[in-house]
DNA sequence: GGCGGCGATACCGCACGGGTATCGACCCAG
DNA sequence: CTGGGTCGATACCCGTGCGGTATCGCCGCC
């Protein structure tokens, strides 16, 4: 199954087979035995170009999802064995800089429990809370609506707040009690940075570059940038950059997640925690 | 890891070996080899019994969820090249008996559409719709809530409606324009039937034994028992059966539900027609 | 103390997975 | 039109791994 999928995705069995460190044909007579064993042509090879048929494409999605799942019983297995004090460890995994008020208070507040297991900390980009969960590299997460997507896990919801537009100290606009979205799209002089995507590359578009929270903080200082952000990274803010809400920005959702079939003891009591400190 | 879901469930290499098709001995190699990768120690041998640790307690949940998953790329795998028109069939299940009028309209609705696939039935008992998505057997679901759960779904609301019991015509509570759930348990001689579990087996207690709807309704003809349901019953109610409203039952909530990684075109139009069908 | 149940170990054979060499089909350039 | 180059399939060989049978070691129990 990893054989297929690293040719479904590369769509040339040398490189396919370069990148899972064998060689061409027995690759090859991987993906024919497969075939034959679900009796289905998942592959259209032209001898000039490999393309996926319907039926390769529905085991593109189906065998992403169960390599994710022996790699997450190995992972967890693996972190379960490890922490032989009797208490199994917890992976919380939240993006840099999000909610860091919010996840303190938890943190606090669970290690204050009598039954508190042993939490990691595990901080990554935008948008990857998700796989992390699926494959293992974590057990809890922190996502915020309506920018991740909760497919798949259980939640509870932590908290709602609104938007803050993040401009210049002294900027004009700081005088205002409060902006609209429109106000802070398309300022002369202070365009919204670009983030990296997933795979590290910028968007095309105008705009600086920014690869991380001071980065943008220090855009922000520097007159270069904006940002609209939820009100609770007020927390953080330098003193030469200040926050107006914006009224018309979606309201953010803090939710706490987990994989349902996974809701250990230690899962648990996070998640026990975490609702009390928001409530 | 089919061998080790079998040993921790049997606690018996023996019986698991016996289970699985194989010799004890290999069995043994397989769980101590696993053990070795993995770096933990799953089971405890005490040479009179076998039991599990704790990361063998999360490997077992973690094993059966990935089992599921590879179980469920195969079948899904073998039913899209199957249906070798292009068009991939999809497979709807859900409780036998229950929601039978917005079945029948959303069957009729999506069959109406343009681009509709083919749709299979498959009616399974109370509480199997998880485990058939899961593993490939189901792509939707019809679930209703507060009786199934649809931790791991993604899911759209149909409908939501009271709840009924369900007495022998004639009797005098059906004089009553509604009751309460207090009213109608402990009547003498009306208890509620016991359905069989998961395993096949009743539970104890009083009340008659029923295998099906049909059973069902003619215990309550007959006198000998009533029930409460959801108010879309009284539909498929024969004459000498009535149904008046209880007040406090819980809310049935109707859904259709699928896993969210397997939203393919097939699923995505049935969901679409059973929300405009629904609203 | 001997018997029986149960998991681990020893040893053997086959079959499957991986590697190298080569073929056959096709595109393209000259 | 033909020769080189690319790419997947096939042929053949080898080693490891998995499964089977026989047996051991341990322990509870009659």
């Amino acid at each position: 199954m990893r054989y297929f999928v690293a040719v479904a995705e590369e769509l040339h069995f040398g490189r396919a087979a370069q990148r899972l460190g064998i060689a061409q044909p027995p690759l090859s007579r991987a993906i024919g035995r497969l075939e034959r064993r679900l009796q289905a042509t998942l592959l259209e090879r032209s001898s000039r170009a490999v393309a996926l048929t319907e039926a390769g494409a529905v085991l593109l999605r189906e065998a992403r999802a169960a390599l994710d799942a022996v790699e997450a019983a190995e992972r967890r297995t693996r972190r379960a064995a490890f922490t032989t004090t009797g208490q199994a460890g917890v992976v919380l995994v939240t993006k840099a800089g999000a909610s860091s008020d919010l996840l303190a208070k938890l943190l606090d507040a669970h290690a204050a429990e009598p039954d508190a297991v042993t939490v990691d900390l595990l901080l990554c980009g935008m948008g990857e809370q998700g796989p992390m969960l699926r494959d293992g590299r974590a057990d809890v997460a922190l996502l915020h609506l309506p920018f991740d997507s909760t497919a798949g896990l259980d939640t509870e919801v932590l908290r709602t707040e609104g938007q803050v537009a993040l401009l210049p100290a002294g900027h004009p606009l700081t005088g205002r009690s409060h902006l609209r979205t429109a106000d802070v799209t398309g300022l002369p002089g202070l365009p919204m940075p670009r983030w990296p995507g997933p795979d590290g590359t910028y968007p095309n578009g105008p705009g600086p570059q920014a690869r991380d929270h001071a980065q943008l903080l220090q855009l922000i200082a520097l007159g270069r940038a904006c940002w609209i952000a939820p009100e609770s990274c007020r927390t953080q803010l330098r003193e030469d950059v200040t926050a107006v809400p914006v009224l018309d920005a979606p309201t953010v959702t803090t939710v706490i997640a987990w994989p349902p079939h996974s809701r250990s003891r230690g899962v648990a009591g996070l998640v026990r925690a975490a609702v009390r400190v928001s409530s």
